[in-house]
DNA sequence: GAAAACTATACGACCGGTCGTGCTTATTTA
DNA sequence: TAAATAAGCACGACCGGTCGTATAGTTTTC
């Protein structure tokens, strides 16, 4: 975190400091972070955090930078260690449910929240967000395609369709986890995506008996 | 609106704020929305609203009732218009992916954002969001619940979890719409729900042959 | 003329951002 | 080896601006 209360050299406490303002956009927004705030939180002056990154804008895209290397770490190469096919696209969304059932980050998920935040506000952070959220869904849509190209799924699978649909039950799944129950959220995201491979998937054995 | 000529003025003024400041809140969020700034849109000083709303929690509030009142003219009733069963849950689906599209609301959707928003800061603010959002899946379920007792979907459906895959799909297609290709989201977002229906409903004549 | 609706103005708090200063450290110099 | 120097980093103080809020005064309406 902090050596001698300074914010200090080198790439280790700089990305500390990242990893509590991705905790923080997650619960404030990634407009509603503050950079006394976050100075505060790290104790560390707000100048000093200025000298790093040499503008708001400039901490908040290396911001979105630090979410999508946890989003890769906690959810991607989980999921990736599956073999290929529907046990890999039923592990991925396993790990992005236990990531939100975690509670690693306050306020659910970084990238829903701050993807409605920037629906409307045209600028460099929203390009960064809509670039990653597209290479999120090219990454999802190439599993799919993999998995029908293996067998697993019917030639026919609508593969943009599905891929849409894995990712809507994890957006909702971050939404209702805490305005509802969470585990009621977990619970349907996990089980509406098993209805929809078992029904698809002409081989049983790849994917688990059911859900309790 | 009362009949007092005097109050009547003010009501209209209300009411005409409170339609700007959902749009704006859809824009930069329930907490970014500023009175300076909507009462410079309004034309009224910032005095004047708030001698209306005393707080602006007050004001927030009042926005989100706005809000569920123009959810419930655009998709809540239209919904209603059709016949009970897997035609009401289509048609209501429908409307609420008709009403993200005539981009009424800048941002997409007021509820995705400012649920996303507030969700992890607790309050009055959020506490009313969270009873919103409780009503409607409560609605949602209610409907997919007298689906199954009408005998349009099969008896051992799991009810709260339709209703979930119901609104997943519509948080979803409010976010994409903003961030990628908005077609491509508003086709998914239908077509998605008409296989699950067509899937689950034994008699084929409830839906529409098919989507362009 | 009284009451209600609206406005002008001001206040303190906080925002992102800048600046000059002192401290720490590394390099140079003798 | 020891002193001197140069450079980089973090700090407190401060800037203009905007925020929500309060109060006093003005206009409108009956």
């Amino acid at each position: 975190m902090t050596v001698d209360g300074r914010l200090a050299r080198g790439d280790r406490t700089r990305s500390a400091a990242l990893d509590a303002a991705v905790v923080l956009a997650t619960e404030v927004g990634l407009d509603g972070l503050s950079l006394a705030r976050l100075a505060g939180i790290l104790g560390v002056s707000k100048s000093g955090l200025f000298a790093h990154w040499r503008s708001k804008e400039a901490l908040q895209l290396a911001t979105v930078d630090r979410a999508v290397e946890q989003w890769q770490e906690r959810i991607v190469e989980p999921g990736l260690r599956a073999p290929a096919g529907v046990r890999r696209l039923w592990a991925l969304h396993q790990a992005r449910i236990d990531f939100y059932a975690a509670r690693v980050l306050p306020g659910g998920c970084f990238f829903a929240s701050t993807d409605f935040e920037y629906n409307a506000r045209p600028g460099p952070v929203r390009d960064r967000l809509a670039e990653v959220f597209g290479r999120w869904t090219a990454f999802l849509e190439r599993l799919v395609r993999e998995t029908v190209d293996a067998g697993e799924l019917p030639a026919g699978t609508d593969v943009p369709l599905l891929a849409y649909e894995i990712d809507a039950l994890g957006i909702a799944a971050a939404m209702r986890s805490r305005l509802m129950d969470p585990d009621a959220a977990y619970r349907h995201a996990r089980q509406s995506l098993l209805d929809r491979l078992r029904a698809l998937c002409p081989d049983p054995t790849l994917l688990p008996e059911g859900l309790s």
